[in-house]
Order: C-alpha cells, then structure tokens, then sequence
DNA sequence: ATAGGGTTAG
C-alpha cells in the first residue's frame, strides 16, 4: 500500500516548538547516599550497600550483584552534564571499563540509570557499541530512542532512527516510541509522518499500525485530528473494534462523553461489536462527572446487548461511588459483583477495603484482607497495605497500622514505597512521636528499603519537625532535600526559616535565605 | 499505550 496523508504532512514542521520543556520531574534519583551523611549523627547507622535502582516488572527477579558493581564503575567515570560525546571519551579511556564484560542486561541497567539523563544513557551506549564483540539487540535501541524521546531529543532520536534504519533494527515498537515521544513534545503532525514513511522502514501500514497512530493522537488529545486522518486512512485500511475504542476512550479523555456514545453507534454501524471495554471507558465518564444515574442506564443497555460487565466495569463504579460518598451504594455493587459470579481480582479489593475503611468499617476491611482475599487466591500488592495502613492510621490507630507494614514489609510480593510510610509519618507528628519511632521509621526508608523521600514527605518532615520544636533536624532535612535536586516548596522554606531564626541559627539561616533568592531568580 | 487505586495538600 502507498498512500500518504497529503494533507496533514504536505507542509515542513519546525522540530522546535515552544513547549519543549524538559521533563526534571523529580522522580529519578541516582542515589540516596547522601541521606546517610546528614540526618543526624545517631542516625547513620551502617555505610550503605548499594542494591541497585529498581527496574519496573524486574523487581521480583534476584539482582546480579556482579552486573551492579560494573555498573557502579561505569556511574563512577560519568560526571554529569557532560556531553555524551566526553561520556563516550571517559569510559574509553579508563582501563577499568576495559575489564567490564558488557551484556544485554548490563546495557539494560545502564540505560534504566540513564533513563532521565540522555547525555550519560547515550555516551555509555555509544562505548558499548564500541566494544568489541557487542551488539546491543534492537530492543536496547528501542530504550535509547524512547529515552531521547523523552528528553525531547528529538533531531538526536531521528538521527538514532536512520542509524537504526540502515542496520534493519526498526520495528513496529520502534515506532510506536518515535510515534508517542513525537505527540509527548507537541509534534503530532511529526507522529502522522513518520506513519507516512513506514513504507520506508519496510514496515506495513495495516489497522495494528493504523490504530497505534489514532492511540497516540487520542493519548495526547487530539481526538480531532484523529478522526480527519481516520476518515481517509478508512478508505484503504479496515479498521476493527480496537479503531472504535480507541476514540470512544479518546473523545472521553476530553470530555466529550456524547461523542464517545455516538462512537459506540458508528462502530455498530461499521460492523463491529462494543464490548465491554466500549461500554466501561464511557461508563468510567459518566463516573467522572458523578453522574450515577447515566451509570445504572448504560449497564441496562449492556445487559440488553448481552454485554457482560466485568471486574474493571464494577471496580470502576464502586471506585467513584466512594468517592461521592455513597459507601453503602458501593458496597452494594460488591455484592452485585460477586452475585453475577464476576471474580475479584486485587484492584477490586484494593478499593472494597478503601470504601469499608470510609465507611468506618475496619474490622470488615481487615477480614477481607486477611480472610477473604487469600480465600479466593487473590495476591495483595503495595497499594493494598498502603490502602489499610493509611486507613489505620487515619483512626488514631498507629498499632495496628505497625502491624500492616510489619506485614508488607515480610510479604515475599510486594514492598513498601513512598506512599505506605506517608501516613505513618503524618501519624507520628500527630501524636507527638516524633523522635525515636520517626527515626526508626526514616532509618527503615532509605537502608533498609532504599527509597528516596519525594517532594510531600520531606515537606510534611520539615513541617512537622518545626512544629515539634526540632527544627535542628528539619534544616538536616532540608540541606538533604536539596542535595536531592528535589525543590522544596517556597512555604516550606519560609516556615523553617523562621525556626532557624528564633534559635539563633545565622549560619542556616542565611544558606536559606539565600536559596529562596534563588528560587524566587528563577 | 484498548479499561480499573488512593493520597496525604502538612
């Protein structure tokens, strides 16, 4: 097939556009080493082993700890914000590196470090490549693309994308990342071409690809513009129910539940079936606006089109009723749920214990977990003790809620993160065990679990810590935070400096007046 | 990446 979307490509597109903003959230951090050096000196209790930075769907796998150690050699020669070009020339010319044997897993780790910095990610790849004897598969350009992408390196992707090209590396997954960066930066008219040179890349423009195009337009909004491409790609390409939920989930994205129903009529028309995935992004609208009774139409309509709802649909409904504050309704749906023989699965528990703990029904929330939930084979996960513990916590009921992270932090499924030791915290403050049970519990964070603190739970520390007359220990927070390149708030810094002063404190006092000049510079 | 957590706002 040879056909192009003429109207949409005919004219040349800046690759630069004013939104390029780079992405510094702060989720990514290289290490939390610093941590140890600050707290407080009682705090540091043993030096820190370095356990590696967790991969997403790799945290059950064992960690090869002789993979991290070469990693950690190859962190050590990067300084960062150098080019990737000096990346490249330090790793070349260190004889340590030499001795490194590099593997796809090795490469793996390294981008994953990298994943937010494109300069290191793309210098150590470039220093892999030039290895003797290494390859890295497609898949690792794939990440290096995504990451470039991410980075809004768009012309460095594209380059990346040719070099690719001529070794026959590009798969329909490689343009999927190129496709979905493209509409991330604001470019989706760059997404459309790079569907128009598929051919190019000897690849087929067929629904799969067609839909992943129309998916990463509706991602990013524009619904529209999918629609116009969609009405002439039709004429060559059939599309199937996908095509159809696609822009049933997109028009809903913006608020445009009327269009999504009318969609469920045109793919009637069209010859294919809404399914319960049709009926559930809409129903999830309908949700959104609290609008209940639109709900109880839609299942009705589904039954009679013999469209079965599923876990998704209820967990959905209850979800909302919940937070509208109808608990006893939601509970109802549960029962509704497990009546029509639908079977649980742990989200679905997740939010029956969120609405039981609303509900003032902890004993309840506590069997499900401990009774029910295994009964029925249903594995609980991080969000399910983060779910019970915060609901613990919230009644005042600090033992109890101990008594759940003792749980998960022995559970061989899951871990603790961030969110679970929120609330305990908060707790702490709350009853005025802001001492030994928070050092404990901030030991516990960052050596025994290796987590970094995010922008919330060093504000609420710092806070906290002032309230509690402590703020000695806040200002170690602080200086911590902003080793971590994490922005406190400028509240935050306000209320500590106004602690530091009364305790005569000069010497912090001005580092944090200086750093709120800063801020407010910027 | 065709659908489904919650939640702190200190």
């Amino acid at each position: 097939m040879n056909f192009n979307i003429r109207k949409l490509t005919s004219t040349h597109f800046s690759v630069f556009h004013p939104f390029g903003v780079c992405n510094s959230s702060n989720v990514a951090r290289t290490s939390c080493f610093s941590y140890f050096s600050t707290l407080s000196s009682d705090f540091c209790l043993e030096s820190p082993q370095f356990v590696g930075d967790r991969i997403p769907g790799e945290q059950q796998k064992c960690v090869n700890l002789g993979s991290d150690v070469d990693v950690n050699i190859v962190l050590a020669r990067i300084s960062h914000g150098t080019s990737e070009d000096e990346v490249l020339q330090s790793l070349l010319s260190d004889p340590a590196c030499d001795s490194i044997q590099i593997s796809d897993n090795f490469v793996n780790r390294v981008l994953y470090r990298f994943k937010d910095d494109w300069k290191s990610a793309l210098g150590a790849f470039r220093w892999a490549q030039s290895r003797p004897n290494y390859k890295p598969p497609p898949e690792l350009y794939d990440k290096l693309v995504d990451i470039l992408g991410k980075m809004k390196k768009m012309e460095k992707m594209r380059l990346l994308l040719d070099e690719m090209h001529e070794d026959h590396l590009i798969s329909l997954n490689t343009i999927a990342k190129v496709m979905r960066r493209f509409a991330g930066a604001r470019e989706w008219k760059e997404a459309v071409r790079i569907f128009d040179e598929l051919g190019k890349f000897g690849l087929e423009k067929n629904t799969e690809s067609m839909n992943l195009l129309l998916d990463t337009l509706c991602k990013e909004n524009r619904v529209q513009q999918a629609r116009e491409i969609f009405y002439e790609l039709k004429l060559h390409i059939p599309p199937n129910a996908n095509t159809f939920n696609i822009f049933v989930h997109g028009w809903c994205k913006v608020n445009r539940v009327e269009e999504a129903y009318w969609t469920i009529q045109e793919m009637k028309g069209s010859g294919c079936c809404p399914c319960v995935i049709s009926y559930s992004t809409i129903i999830k609208s309908y949700c959104q606006q609290f609008n209940f009774q639109k709900v109880y139409e839609l299942l009705n309509e589904m039954q009679g089109e013999g469209c079965v709802p599923n876990v998704v649909t209820f967990t959905t409904i209850m979800c909302f009723l919940t937070k509208s504050g109808a608990f006893e309704e939601s509970l109802k749906i549960a029962e509704t749920m497990k009546s029509v023989g639908c079977k649980p699965d742990t989200l679905f528990y997740n939010a029956l214990i969120h609405t039981l703990g609303m509900a003032h029904r902890l004993q309840e929330a506590t069997r499900v977990l401990k009774v029910e939930m295994p009964r029925n084979g249903v594995q609980p996960n991080t969000s399910t003790y983060n779910t019970i513990i915060a609901m613990f916590c919230h009644h005042l009921q600090e033992e109890r809620a101990e008594e759940f992270l003792r749980d998960l932090e022995s559970s061989p499924f899951c871990k603790p993160d961030v969110q679970t030791y929120f609330p305990l915290l908060k707790l702490s403050f709350k009853v005025g065990k802001a001492d030994g049970f928070l050092k404990k519990m901030l030991n516990d964070i960052v050596n025994k679990h290796h987590l970094s603190l995010d922008l919330s739970s060093y504000a609420l520390l710092i806070h906290g810590l002032c309230r509690a007359n402590k703020c000695e220990w806040a200002y170690l927070i602080f200086e911590d935070m902003v080793r971590q390149e994490i922005t406190p708030r400028y509240k935050t810094c306000s209320v500590l400096l106004q602690e530091i002063k009364q305790k005569n404190m000069y010497e912090a006092a001005n580092k944090i007046e200086l750093f709120m000049k800063k801020m407010k510079a910027a």
